[in-house]
DNA sequence: CCCATATTCAACCGGCAAGTTAAGCAAAGC
DNA sequence: GCTTTGCTTAACTTGCCGGTTGAATATGGG
């Protein structure tokens, strides 16, 4: 189970679901069993086993299992490359692209050898 | 239209599709036209005129016409919520210059076309 | 060994999402 | 005014997604 770099689609989608949301946001106060995970919520039993395999599959969780417990746990850099593809769009102001242009060539250094800009 | 705060469901499902995804790549250096928009994809106008009525739908784009154009801009604040969202989950800290980087330099092809490879 | 607990698997269903084509509108151009 | 250009709508197909139930599997306890 090499658990190969989840792709950004895997990662999206994972977060669209409003129930894999508020899992993760449990999972976030403590490590938890698949059946304790389950039980605020009025499905059933194999639906939330269903997201917490599409959640492992996105990488944002990990199960591992002790005894006859599955354990829940946060992959905290499982949101990481979203994260920062999401910043890409959003740290800038309105439409300063200009601006951030020049704040990229200024701040990666090693974009290009040098940056002689006339 | 008040386009009332989109849900994070709307955003990430959003986010969720890779054509939509590129699309927002796309504007990020400019605005278009939808006819434009469409053109690097390989289906049909009314497919991509779907996926933009989706991002203006989750607050990730707006679209103005001006004639018989209808231009899509990004909105860049539509991002912000998610984004907030996400950082909840940042025990790591929030955006690793590094990862940014190393995100920009993908992102951002031909953010500028002066300075050329030789 | 047998039973209870913990979790998944399999088969199934309804609904929605993404794509298609064809038709419909709106604004420009000749 | 008719045609072309730009884009959306409508109607339809297909496939996946989220849910259900019921059986299957694994583990621990008495």
């Amino acid at each position: 189970m090499p658990a190969q770099q989840p792709s950004l689609d895997a990662i999206f989608s994972a977060l669209a679901d409003p129930t894999r949301r508020a899992i993760l946001g449990m999972l976030l106060e403590d490590d938890m069993a698949v059946t304790d995970v389950a039980a605020p919520f009025e499905m059933s039993l194999a639906a939330i086993s269903k997201h917490l395999a599409v959640l492992a599959a996105a990488g944002l969780i990990r199960q591992e299992r002790r005894g006859r417990i599955i354990w829940c746990k946060l992959e905290p850099d499982g949101l990481r490359n979203a994260s920062v593809w999401m910043q890409g769009f959003g740290q800038f102001e309105p439409v300063d692209l200009d601006d951030f242009e020049r704040f990229l060539r200024e701040a990666l250094p090693l974009a290009d050898g040098d940056d002689a800009q006339p």
